[in-house]
DNA sequence: GTTCTTGTTGCTCATCCGACTCCCACGTCC
DNA sequence: GGACGTGGGAGTCGGATGAGCAACAAGAAC
């Protein structure tokens, strides 16, 4: 390697001008007056010694580092995160900015989620996004005050901070909506039990669905189990299995793709077929799950590539002074949950 | 917040102090002889106004930046990046360093490639990790070697680059040899169709360890599809379809686990209940997977997160000098692929 | 007992890392 | 002698570091 450490210097040497010459034509400088002779010669020189500026330095003096700390939760257990990543990559690469990932444990203290912000500004980082790996009110670490951020998947506790998240209103009422429109009219609920956000908003917009087509929203049944495939087959098989056939639902809704899973075993179980005895649909849409269980689930999208880019975006908006967050922190942005049709839907017998 | 941008002055200002002096304090430089007394100022001042250095500032001088750049292919779509990703974050941050990441598409050109190396390269990251989402050969963008680099998953062609890379054969044998402890004979290999190095290995482990045992190896049948869901399902199919009952084979070794929940609806489909009619082992230990379907799926375990780890390890050693790449560079390093047991192998009838 | 070395201890000065940028110095041509 | 058109000098960002200086003590020389 010959390329070792090439600076403005050696390629002003090289170009027979100064070094503030090589910077005003590199940096393209509105003011400076250049001849298109000697502009040449400083691009030609760049090129062939192969520079590329030092950005520390580059940094250091213009207070520009050109990257984004990105904090998020659970890197590895969940392709949710993936997804904001990607979208927060994608973003950013597209304005010429980078990405500094932190990963922390969702179960991570106070202290610990300072530290990992006190790591991204002593980067001199100009922004953070902070992701949580599912949608919840979160506590912040102050020193995140200190830089423009932005919240992905979550909001703050008390805080005006811009944020994003999930139409978890208008997701289910797709999802409840796909059923109605096949036609069924009694359809049950296979809930989350922990107390999140979606958890409550889901079943409300579940009943509320209900109950606007006409139906008793409030007696519809729901079941509740950890949002897991083995929740999932419990409290499926708890709803199927009453006596009452004649009652028994047509359809369920579940809480997410893992329960749909379990759902889909006590339905094989109980020699229900999908979807001509029983419609079922998910929420997620995990590719590994959704796409692969036959027949296909219908289900709902969380937008996590679509937030993890609009908070990218709207971040280097801020910081390059295009956009102001404090004006959308009075209430979180609120991104689509579209319905992913699949094969799980029919209308009832 | 008041804590704008402290420096070094402030709080040497603050401790009445010179700015060499708090350096070498916060430092701890060995050779500097400095009261116990001054410490003490400057400790309570520096704490007292939250300093914290500024690294760009400190990485321009000092030709260090405490960063490693981690280049990895499709961080959304698989898990397997995920698990690559977080060994290597918590190998970093055990020894001081922080990671920043690079996405690109698993069908990036070369050129491409290229720049994101050079990207890292301009953010001057002390070595580079470069990680594939499945085991392969991969030509290398030639600025990777102008850092200390390790490859993750993958050795480079014709190339001698540290890289780290699972134990295909060692994982193949491990799972066919929990079919053949269990007592099975008839044996077949749901393989992959790509060209891969997995692909060949595994099958000729499979066949090796049939012969060792005293079977005809050469005979065992095999069925290639995509390693997909779909594919799993299809070549499953064909080979429990057979005419020959009495020779169909009572196990199968599936060359994923995507593979493996296709052959489980084959099996459904078929009548043939797991384990009791069939035993079935996949590869990769895909959690969402593996663990969720029923019965829960024996299958060997990928190594990513100790990639991920052991290739963080061994570059932090050579950036500090305590190791030498170029001599573990001539052979990829192998790491084991442990049996993960769960309930889907039994006795053969 | 005073004055000089010689040595420590304790801390500071000046410079440097590599790029950006304000301000000034030339010629030339009207 | 202004007004351009071209280009360079030197300071700056914030911290690291080798060389050097002042103060004081112990031992040596007178």
């Amino acid at each position: 390697m010959s390329n070792k450490n090439i600076g403005i210097k050696d390629v002003a040497v090289a170009a027979g001008v100064s070094v503030t010459t090589v910077s005003h034509v590199l940096n393209e400088v509105s003011y400076a007056r250049i001849s298109s002779e000697t502009r040449d010669k400083v691009k030609t020189a760049a090129e062939e010694l192969g520079y590329g500026p030092n950005r520390l330095a580059q940094a250091l003096r213009t207070q520009r580092t050109g990257m984004l700390g990105l904090v998020s939760e659970e890197i590895a257990t969940t392709p949710h995160a993936g997804r904001i990543i990607l979208g927060a990559d994608e973003a950013a690469k597209a304005r010429g900015y980078n990405l500094m990932i932190i990963n922390t444990p969702g179960s991570a203290s106070l202290e610990s989620r300072q530290a990992d912000v006190q790591a991204l500004l002593e980067r001199r980082v100009d922004g953070i996004l902070y992701a949580t790996m599912y949608h919840r009110n979160v506590e912040l670490p102050e020193n995140l005050g200190s830089v423009p951020s932005v919240l992905v998947d979550s909001v703050a506790i008390g805080g005006n901070i811009t944020a994003v998240v999930p139409d978890e209103d208008g997701g289910a009422r797709a999802a409840v909506g796909a059923l109605l429109d096949a036609g069924h009219t009694r359809i049950a609920f296979l809930n989350n039990t922990d107390d999140v956000p979606a958890t409550r908003q889901r079943l409300q917009a579940f009943r509320a669905m209900l109950t606007e087509a006409g139906l008793d929203g409030d007696a519809a049944p729901v079941e509740s189990e950890i949002s897991e495939v083995q929740g999932g087959y419990e409290a499926a098989k708890r709803i199927l299995s009453r006596d009452d056939r004649a009652h028994m639902p047509t359809a369920l809704f579940c809480y997410n793709d893992r329960m749909a899973m379990g759902a889909y075993r006590a339905a094989a179980e109980l020699g229900l077929s999908i979807p001509a005895d029983l419609s079922v649909v998910g929420f997620d849409d995990q590719e590994l799950i959704a796409a692969n269980l036959y027949p296909g689930l219908t289900t709902v999208a969380l937008p996590h590539y679509e937030m993890g880019a609009w908070a990218t975006e709207h971040l280097i908006d801020a910081i390059e002074g295009k956009d102001d967050l404090s004006l959308m922190a009075l209430h979180p942005t609120i991104l689509g949950c579209p319905l992913v049709s699949r094969e799980s839907v029919a209308a009832p017998r």
